[in-house]
DNA sequence: AAGTGGTCTAGACCACGCG
DNA sequence: GCGTGGTCTAGACCACTTA
């Protein structure tokens, strides 16, 4: 038998991923339990449960007390995705960021958007629409509404120098968010503010975010045609 | 001062959230080091380790050597997707599954594929083209390309009954894949096949994924309009 | 009831990267 | 150089879940 070491935890994790994907243990399979296979690789239990808590994480292993670690039958791809502040985003492609305000009121929102971010509908939000704009070129559209009973310092704030996407993040802490993805239509209205044709197809990202039960800010960003969102996995 | 007790990793990290979101340490502040928290918090360095390893993976701590650990100033929200088979997508969405085999042929790719899948231009690749129904509408569009050298069994498979989406994960083992989202114009023919008008938006996801160095599929989903992509931050 | 992963501890050494 | 996080160890107890 291979006596091979393996004394830290990546190299557990290899040693157990080509065990993966050379078929010696098949989507299905159980795997030997901690303490055999520390005694196997030489080294403690408590580094193999770094390697197999780390691959479980990612969704390759389905481990369950007493019944033991499995080879994950279907793995559900777990792909994380950054998302940062646009500016950021921009800037990092190597083009100059530009910002611009479009519109700032203080209003009673839709019930769509009352409903969604549970304020009553006779409170009113900060509504923001701006512009974000990569080498002078249209970027993203931002539609948002933030909830100033959470954020009271947003209504202070002008917004026509910094977006509230950056400001917020500064200003308001968040618990937790929710986040959509879709493709849209433009419509005559944001086809004109982008400069791309009416109907072309947009990506839309749809952002709620919450501290604890209070809603803090919900955000509609439309981007350019050819906005791609990329990660690995 | 206040010398509660924190003893599981999970209360620790608690404590630190709270700490971080009451802007006891702000985004930029350095916190005090491992060793002192734990002394603070009567519990082992291990244990304070855990809590703000986990912080740092999501993204709210930076973590360096020496330098210490900070508040994240701009904290990159990490979504994870969860991206699973379509048939168990949609039947976990309660509807019923059903998929439709368009076309399969065994031909030279087009080189922005071959290219793409590092083959060889004269390489031949097999070609899929299919249709995923949810309760009998049309839910997404797959056009996939695939190495037969790298999964030779996919040869000798139909894929009239299993779609290659799922047939692969059990048999064709990756190491890693490129993601990517973004929104296109339903051309005539996929118009058809989906059975929606033509220059529709739809939200398109491409997956190319990789055994090594040597390309397994290239695949492109296009979804029919209304398709979301959820995850929660 | 018993086996498995989950976690905690105290201590140790190491690797990185500021200053 | 030296402080910080990163990791490993051996041992222990616990929690969950299945048999």
């Amino acid at each position: 038998m291979n006596t091979q070491t393996f004394r830290s935890w990546q190299s557990v994790q290899e040693e157990v991923l080509r065990r993966i994907h050379a078929r010696e243990w098949s989507p299905g399979d159980l795997i030997p339990n901690e303490a055999d296979l520390a005694a196997e690789f030489g080294c403690a239990r408590s580094t193999v449960n770094r390697a197999l808590r780390s691959l479980a994480e990612s969704g390759l292993l389905d481990r369950r007390r007493k019944a033991g670690t499995r080879v994950a039958a279907a793995p559900v791809a777990k792909a994380t995705l950054n998302i940062a502040v646009i500016r950021h985003e921009i800037e990092e492609g190597g083009a100059s960021y530009g910002y611009f305000l479009i519109e700032r009121a203080f209003v009673a929102a839709p019930v769509q958007v009352s409903g969604a971010m549970k304020t009553g509908s006779a409170q009113k939000l900060l509504h923001l629409r701006a512009l974000h704009l990569a080498d002078g070129a249209p970027y993203a559209f931002e539609d948002r509404w933030i909830n100033t009973e959470v954020v009271p310092e947003a209504a202070s704030e002008g917004f026509d120098r910094v977006s509230a996407n950056e400001w917020l993040l500064k200003h308001a802490p968040y618990t937790h968010g929710d986040i959509a993805f879709s493709s849209v239509q433009a419509g005559p209205e944001v086809a004109d503010i982008l400069g791309v044709p009416t109907q072309s197809a947009l990506f839309a990202m749809d952002r709620l975010t919450w501290d604890n039960a209070a809603s803090v800010t919900k955000v509609r960003l439309l981007f350019a045609p050819g906005y791609t969102l990329r990660t690995r996995i």
